[in-house]
Formats: structure tokens, C-alpha cells, sequence
DNA sequence: CGTCGGGTTGATAACTTTCAAATTTCGTGG
DNA sequence: CCACGAAATTTGAAAGTTATCAACCCGACG
């Protein structure tokens, strides 16, 4: 009998090619599945006894707020990522995690995680390989906000987007629904949702792409790659990289 | 015999109570030490045979060069942090690591660490917490360069190495030996070497922070830490979290 | 209808960069 | 010990990018 493939399975397979006890001991992460609702956080920062999803359905942003009352959001998250996993290692969650529309995830705890660690090794590794994509993200957008100017960003931070979603089956080469709004491209590009909106007007008079009704449509992919500097490799495992 | 601590070691058992099994089962990464100059590349982006390293000695960073010529410093890592660890699990290496100073450390492969994770679960957890401590100073890095002013950003990065360094007994509250150049800095923070310079008098003659002659003296901790919204909590690991 | 969360636009202000140039620091050879 | 050159630091002035403030528009919704 064939198990229906998660995103999370799917995502883990390209790194190391996983046995049946492994996709079962896998599903240690999926069996608490829970339902939320857009705009109610599910991790709140200083939180002490945070748990971690995989989220399964829906788009979720991570985020920390300043003292000031400004907020960055540090990433946001697709199907078959994982949600607070750094919650669940440190003491105190380390930042806020918020749904962005409905989301499904499944709930699991640290010591589910050590469960699943001592049953296979392999899934020890693909898990920190996970992370660390996730990491790599980041550490792209780090180099956006430190190093790109507001256009360059923008369209590199769509971009990537595009690229994440394709490998989940959520976008193709022409554009992808987005939810978002620009007041969240703001908050995740350190711009002023003011600047964004010109921003994008620009890349959408330019014949770049068109960021409009929840929708990005690329005009021209190819100019845009290039105009963005963007290059995909961070982003890239397709074919399981351990044997 | 009581083996000497190192950096590593003291650094991972504050995350998890460790055997003296698991003790030895570290020292596989511990194993091949060498020494390297500073300023040639340890990695490069784009190579695909890289390994990955502890550091025992020595101040090294990990940074990315855009097309345009400029760069951005991801990171600095100091004795204790894992070097390279992203670049092992994928296919290519994403950044570049260059030790900034003379350079100790140990290098190990993948499956160096897959042998780890077999013989203990929970080396792999550790691994993963550790791997999650460097993510959580990227985002915090993140969070100053979209939404903090060049002098908040400059101050906190400043407090952060010094809560970095104490942790491995390499700085007071009163301050600490910095090999960074103003250049380093700017690379870092997204600024212009130049700014950097009018941020770090400026910090200076109001009496926050000294960072001079390869020093940095924290003249008033306590105003400073208010000043930039420092919250060491996202490092703050004392005692094993994991029995 | 009236409000509310997006989205859009213009004018002005703030922050940072760039360019140009002087000064200091530091390692090295005389 | 001093001189010298390269690298790092420092400063001023002008230009550029992005934020802020103040409106206005629009469609969804009770």
C-alpha cells in the first residue's frame, strides 16, 4: 500500500534516500495534526514550553518585533517546513511564529525528535539538512538586506519564493498565488510597505513581474534573474545527495 | 586522566549531559588538526569537495561576494563554532570561510558525522542545537541589518561577539581582543567602511564603546546594552537543557 | 452607509553612500 | 633606531536612497 507522500517526505527524500522504517518512524512528526487560524500566533517569543510543527497546508511567517514597535520577519514558511524547531532546542522560543492564512501542521515535541533520532541516524542528518536549507535562506536574505538595493531585493526575494514553492508543485516558471501583502514584503525586506509599493510598480512597468490580487506573475523570468542577481543553487537538491 | 577540555566539548555539554562514550565518539571530529594562514580561503563558493571544520583557534568568517563586487559577511566564527558545516550537506558550498587570523582547526566529513550519529542520538541532537545557535545569531544579525539604525546595529553586533567570546573565556564585561578591521565591520553590518568610522566615533564620544588598536572596551555596558536592545537570551545556554 | 485593511501618490526629511584627500599605524629593511 | 610604503583610519562635502508624513482611493463587510 502506497503512503500518501507529505511535503515533508518528499523534502526529506531528496536528501537521503529513506527506507519504509524510516518513513514510518518519519511519521513520529506528522501524527498531531491541528488546524489554525490565519493571524493567531502559534509560537510567541519568551515562550518556555513552545512545541514544533511541520506544516503541511498554508504559509506561515516568522518574525521578531524591536523594541521600538518596528518588526522584522525572518522568513516565511511552505509546506513541508519545519515551524520552531530552534523553539524546541533552546529554552525560550527566540522569536514569534504566525500564520499567514488557515494552516494545517502537525505538532511534535523534542523528545519525538529523539526518538526518531536513535531510530535512524539518516533521519538525524536529513534533519539537520533540513535546517540548514533552511539556514541558507537566510543567510540569502542577510545578503539581500545587508547588500541589495530595495529593487534588487524585492525581486530576489519573489524570485526565491518561486524557487521554494516550485519544489513543493506551488509554482511554476510563470508566477505563483502569494497571500501576502506588501506590508509583509516590508516587514521581510526592511523596507517601508510605502517604498515597496513603488518598488513594485517599477518592476511591474519595467515588464519585470506583477505582484497584484495575490498573485506574482513573472513578465520576464529571465531579465529578472539576471536583474536580481539570483541564482538558485542554495535552493537546489533535487536527487538525494547520500546514498 | 582528564582529558582538556576544548572549546567544542565545553560548548556542546552545555547542551547536553555527555558520556564518557559520547565524549570519545567527539573526538572523531577532533581528529585532524591543522593550522592555517590568515587570508587564503579555507572554502570557496561553488566547491563542491569541501569539508567542514571545529575551530579550536582563531577568528575566521564566513562570507558571500555579490556580482557587483561587494560582499557580505555572514558570519564570524570563533574557537568552540563549527566551520563549513552547510557545505558538507550540500552538494556545493554556498559561501566562503577565510580565517581572519591564524587558524586552528580540525577538519571531518560527512560521514564523519553520520558515524557520530550512530553511535549517539543525541551527539546528533547536540549537532543540530549547535547548528541552531549559529542560526539564531544570523537571524539576530538579520533583524539589525532590516529594521536597526547603523549605530543600534554596530553596538549590538559589537555586544553580541563580546557575549559570543565570554562564553568560550575569550571576554569581560569589560571588553575584549578584536581582530576585526573597520572593513570587517562594514562587510558585516551593510554599511560603508566610512560610516562604520563616524558610528564608532560617535559611540566612542558618548562614551558607550571603545574599539581601537585591535580592542574593544565596553566604557559603559550597561547604557550600551540599552542602547542597542541587546538581549543575550538567544545565546544564553548555561547548565545542559537536555538531561 | 461607514469603517477598515490594503494599496497608491506626492512632498519633505533622514540616513548612508560615494568621492576625494589627509592622517595615522604598522611591518620591514636600512 | 629611523625611514618607507602599504594598509587602516579619519574627515568633509555632495549625491543618492529610503523613510516619514499626509492624503486619497478602493473594495469588502457588517
Amino acid at each position: 500500500m502506497t503512503m500518501q507522500q507529505s511535503p515533508l517526505v518528499r523534502k526529506l527524500s531528496s536528501f537521503v534516500g529513506l527506507s519504509e522504517n524510516e518513513l514510518s518512524v518519519l511519521d513520529i512528526f506528522q501524527r498531531h495534526r491541528r488546524s489554525f487560524p490565519a493571524g493567531a500566533d502559534l509560537v510567541h517569543e519568551g515562550q518556555t514550553d513552545a512545541t514544533a510543527f511541520v506544516l503541511s497546508d498554508g504559509w506561515v511567517s516568522s518574525y521578531k518585533v524591536l523594541r521600538g514597535g518596528g518588526r522584522q520577519i525572518v522568513d516565511f514558511q511552505i509546506p513541508g517546513d519545519f515551524l520552531g524547531l530552534r523553539s524546541v532546542l533552546f529554552r525560550t522560543a527566540d522569536h514569534n511564529i504566525e500564520p499567514i492564512t488557515q494552516v494545517n501542521a502537525s505538532e511534535f515535541g523534542a523528545s519525538d525528535m529523539l526518538k526518531a533520532f536513535e531510530a535512524s541516524p539518516r533521519l538525524a542528518a536529513a534533519v539537520l539538512w533540513s535546517a540548514s536549507c533552511n539556514e541558507a535562506v537566510v543567510v540569502e536574505r542577510l545578503v539581500s538586506l545587508g547588500r541589495r538595493d530595495a529593487t534588487e531585493r524585492t525581486a530576489h526575494f519573489l524570485l526565491e519564493l518561486g524557487a521554494r514553492l516550485k519544489l513543493v508543485g506551488l509554482a511554476t516558471k510563470e508566477g505563483y498565488r502569494c497571500p501576502l501583502s506588501q506590508y509583509h514584503l516590508a516587514d521581510a525586506l526592511g523596507l517601508s510597505a510605502i517604498h515597496v509599493n513603488r518598488v513594485l510598480r517599477q518592476l511591474r512597468e519595467e515588464g519585470f513581474l506583477t505582484f497584484r490580487n495575490g498573485e506574482v506573475t513573472f513578465d520576464d523570468f529571465d531579465q529578472l534573474v539576471k536583474a536580481a542577481d539570483f541564482d538558485a543553487a542554495y535552493l537546489d537538491y533535487d536527487g538525494p545527495m547520500m546514498k
